[in-house]
DNA sequence: GCTGTTTACTAAATCGATTTAGTAATGGAA
DNA sequence: TTCCATTACTAAATCGATTTAGTAAACAGC
């Protein structure tokens, strides 16, 4: 096992620790030619690896981000993960992941040990449920991100989409098409869950700003297993919606196999459109009219904020980014 | 920002380091009631918060592992790698997540950095091509578990599909069903990728298993952007095969972006097998039949299989395991 | 010849824990 | 009364680096 530690370079090249060290973090200010080569021989020799958690001891930074989300299987995670695994590529950190499956317990739990573990900084797309916890960072100004939702009246940065932006494209869009009857498809509305209310806020706003009504009944909002019967239920109502807007994926996904067992037909029967420009989407026939997110900006940029306060120590007034979504005008809805 | 350390709560307590620290560590063997309580007191007044780091360097474990993959954004790894964090999670261990992008460069930079930062084992997808990095790592004991590919002739532990088992899984439902000119896509057939030409040699294999002719024409092997013009120039063609087995989801991928451009009716025209369950064969039209590999318990496994070697230093013969593969029958194939 | 600067290094303290060896006080057995 | 065991703690060494303050030698300037 690794046993060779500085002090047996230092003992083989004869000279102090404190120089090998110097050798090592390139302060060569004053050192013979002579000395470097004999370190370097002595390193070559041992086959000596600095032993990081030492220095990290020292120096009270680990280069270690924590990242903190509900599931990595879940697309936008994995693309916006990826994202920050490049921006910390370049500087030389590493990341920690961690899936609280948005389980608030679980949470603080990762927050508290990755913290104990000396993380520089954290990027937690937060279940919103720790407030005390959130709040006790931002107070010991502690380099914190939020992504994909935020907690109102916390002074934490944060990258999130424009949601209002989103639903009103999708509705715009429909609306343009010639649809007037459109539903919204949703998890269940839970006041925490910011991306969620926004969008469903946003596309009522959009409905009446085009001077379409509200239809209640259109907003089905339930967990994803429940969502096909209440497709069900609604559809074999007298006046089914026309167009149906998914606020993620994962409704998305409900609703393709809700109208593949209805023998629905998309865009005849039935438009569509959803936030989230699934993989498939562009292979799906008719192929998918899709809001894209730009999730690699968004990863990127959550990165880069981390950053600026992990390098600054102090950046000032907190922001909340907004980042705008794309229409992917393709076949799932089509002009009336 | 955190100052506080075991110094300060022990002064507070009236005690030593030694005790706070033996009460962290719940050493009560002989410990008074009241001196619990005074350093509790002091713990909580203090807000007393442990410093990882230094536990980390005194016990040499980190109690972080590091898991090196190629891509996250590649579904089978992302579903792998949540299934190791889930075993992580479980003994209060962390995930370090690091994107090689097949690059043997980054790998080895990588393996290097974190085996610094004092990792105490790494689950690696390997490019294949550091081989005396990984035998420098089993020379030294170092827990380490392969996963997806392997590098032969090497003693490390290794989580594997049974790619001979797939391709033949393959190649007997298309038979069954009646499909006798058979081709296979595949990216470039390149020798270090051991899952690549094992899926091909399983394939030819079977065939020749099921006596018929393994048409080199048929083999279609070329990088992700060139597959639909190696396609179209196949198709136009006087045979082209009546059947096509994409070994992964990226070709699988390519091919029906292919069938959309051209028409070609699935199955009518031609018959679709594919390794990778991708999360839309279930909503595609016609329903996907695919290949599933096992991944989460590929992923179990490997943490398992590390985390065996991490306890006991010495995990005797290292192992190969591979897991089987699932057909599931929908309806890209159907009986001719 | 004396002082001051530059060069090339080193000793020792430090980071924040864990751990080992040891001590003082008490109680019980011979 | 003496000796040993048990209980309840502590001092100091340690993990493997970094960093600060300092020293000795060589050289330059007046």
């Amino acid at each position: 096992m690794q046993k060779v530690t500085m002090a047996d370079v230092a003992k083989l090249a004869n000279v102090s620790k404190s120089t090998v060290s110097q050798y090592l973090n390139k302060r060569y200010d004053y050192m013979s030619e002579e000395t470097k080569k004999r370190i370097a021989r002595a390193i070559e020799e041992l086959g000596y690896r600095p032993n990081f958690i030492a220095r990290s001891l020292k120096q009270k930074s680990t280069a270690t981000i924590g990242v903190i989300v509900f599931n990595i299987l879940h697309m936008l995670t994995t693309q916006v993960l990826r994202a920050i695994e490049d921006v910390c590529q370049e500087r030389d950190f590493h990341v920690i992941v961690c899936n609280t499956d948005d389980n608030p317990e679980k949470e603080k739990k990762y927050i508290e040990m990755l913290r104990a573990k000396q993380v520089d900084g954290l990027i937690v797309f937060p279940t919103g449920k720790n407030v005390e916890l959130y709040e006790r960072m931002t107070e010991e100004q502690f380099p914190l991100v939020f992504v994909d939702r935020m907690v109102p009246d916390l002074p934490v940065d944060a990258v999130l989409l424009d949601n209002y932006q989103a639903a009103k494209l999708a509705v715009d869009h429909l609306v343009d098409s010639g649809y007037e009857r459109i539903g919204i498809v949703t998890p269940p509305i839970v006041s925490h869950v910011i991306p969620r209310i926004e969008r469903i806020e946003g596309f009522k706003r959009a409905m009446t700003e085009r001077g379409l009504p509200v239809v209640e009944e259109y907003i089905i909002g339930a967990e994803i297993p429940r969502i096909k019967e209440e497709l069900n239920r609604l559809f074999s109502s007298d006046h089914p919606p026309q167009a149906l807007f998914a606020i993620n994926d994962l409704t998305l996904t409900e609703v393709l196999n809700f109208v593949k067992e209805t023998n629905i037909n998309i865009p005849d029967d039935l438009a569509l459109i959803s936030i989230d420009d699934v993989p498939f989407a562009n292979i799906y026939t008719p192929r998918l009219t899709t809001i894209a997110q730009p999730t690699f900006e968004m990863g990127r940029k959550a990165a880069e904020r981390l950053f600026m306060k992990i390098e600054q120590k102090e950046a000032g007034r907190h922001q909340v980014l907004r980042f705008s979504p794309t229409l992917i005008k393709r076949d799932s809805v089509k002009q009336q």
